[in-house]
DNA sequence: AACACGGCCAACCGCGCGACG
DNA sequence: TCGTCGCGCGGTTGGCCGTGT
């Protein structure tokens, strides 16, 4: 079995010698790599030309940054996962000089379990359950009466109530609603943010032409139960104060439409036409996003957002969301 | 000293996607 | 439209190495 690229000719696997790697790097530094598939032969390397590129992208390349992560890249690792989810390469950009490799290694080996003994799920960034949490060997003294009593204890959901009757679907309302089953609705200010900077990235967000999305956000919603209320501001300058969640591209990428597994484009349209009926139908559901005008507002980032911030970012920032109870 | 075990990490594998003929 | 090719990505594997017994 090997690369389709290699059933041709022998080629050698395993480790890599310091010849090999010195062929490889003359010839790309001297050539270019070109099409990789014709590196091995032109190097005069016994390899395929995906183990080359390998070889290059992971170990060889000038730019690469040796040596173990700082705790300000865990930190960038930390928050671009919990947003993108498993997107080594995505997450990897953040960060120069690494490669994806080296994120996903890193993770795999030392963040996932820190999370872990911190009670947090790796995948979903979120407090693991009582039970996950007690199955795991690793889990670490978790004491805390109110939150021992839930079975699956997250700080907050935010889910929907949709009631917009045209086709273009507006994202009004989101509830908050606590362990307790609290439920609280978020107000969300006219007035400028406080942060200048913030202002005009909090600006550029209501550009629905840049961020469809944002109309989401420019929305009052008035209390059903309770007079407590987020403002959403706080929220706008802690997104915008992290700018290692976003590239220079902006908050796009980041906010890109969530995808569902193994599901076909086409599959992926009529699961979102399904969502939008539940939400008119009054059913939206926490994982669920919003389709606004061409774009998408995923309320499940803003959880695991807003969910950082208050589990194991600097908790301070939380102070920006002037929760007024 | 020898062995077992577990962690780390480089490399491999298979899949999806876009380009191209 | 279909098949092929090359590339990039995420998941997995296997070997090396440190540590414990």
């Amino acid at each position: 079995m090997g690369h389709r690229c290699c059933t041709k000719q022998k080629v050698k696997r395993g480790l890599w010698s310091p010849e090999e790697d010195d062929k490889l790097v003359k010839h790309i530094t001297q050539h270019g790599h070109g099409s990789w598939s014709s590196v091995p032969k032109l190097a005069g390397l016994q390899r395929c030309g995906k183990s080359c590129r390998l070889r290059w992208i992971n170990y060889l390349r000038p730019d690469l940054k040796r040596g173990s992560f700082t705790a300000e890249e865990e930190q960038i690792i930390i928050d671009v996962h919990r947003i993108l989810g498993n997107r080594w390469a995505q997450i990897a950009k953040h960060l120069p000089g690494r490669t994806d490799n080296e994120v996903k290694n890193f993770w795999n080996s030392c963040i996932k379990k820190k999370l872990i003994s911190q009670g947090l799920d790796p995948k979903t960034h979120n407090l693991l359950s009582l039970r996950q949490r007690t199955s795991n060997k690793a889990a670490c003294k978790y004491s805390s009466s109110s939150q021992s009593q839930q079975s699956s204890f997250t700080v907050f959901n935010i889910s929907s109530q949709a009631r917009d009757t045209s086709n273009t679907l507006m994202a009004s309302a989101p509830v908050v609603t606590f362990p307790d089953n609290q439920t609280m609705a978020m107000q969300i200010p006219s007035s400028e943010p406080p942060n200048p900077n913030a202002a005009a990235y909090a600006q550029n967000l209501n550009e629905s032409t840049i961020h469809p999305y944002a109309s989401s956000l420019d929305t009052t919603i008035v209390s059903s139960s309770s007079p407590s209320s987020i403002q959403l501001h706080g929220l706008v300058n802690m997104l915008y104060e992290n700018p290692c969640i976003w590239d220079a591209n902006g908050i796009g990428e980041t906010f890109e439409e969530p995808r569902v597994e193994g599901l076909q484009p086409a599959q992926q349209q009529q699961q979102d036409k399904e969502k939008i009926c539940e939400i008119a139908n009054g059913e939206f559901d926490i994982d669920a996003s919003f389709e606004i005008e061409g774009g998408s507002f995923d309320l499940g980032v803003l959880e695991s957002t807003l969910m950082s911030a208050a589990m194991y970012r600097d908790l301070s920032s939380m102070d920006d969301f002037g929760w007024n109870f």
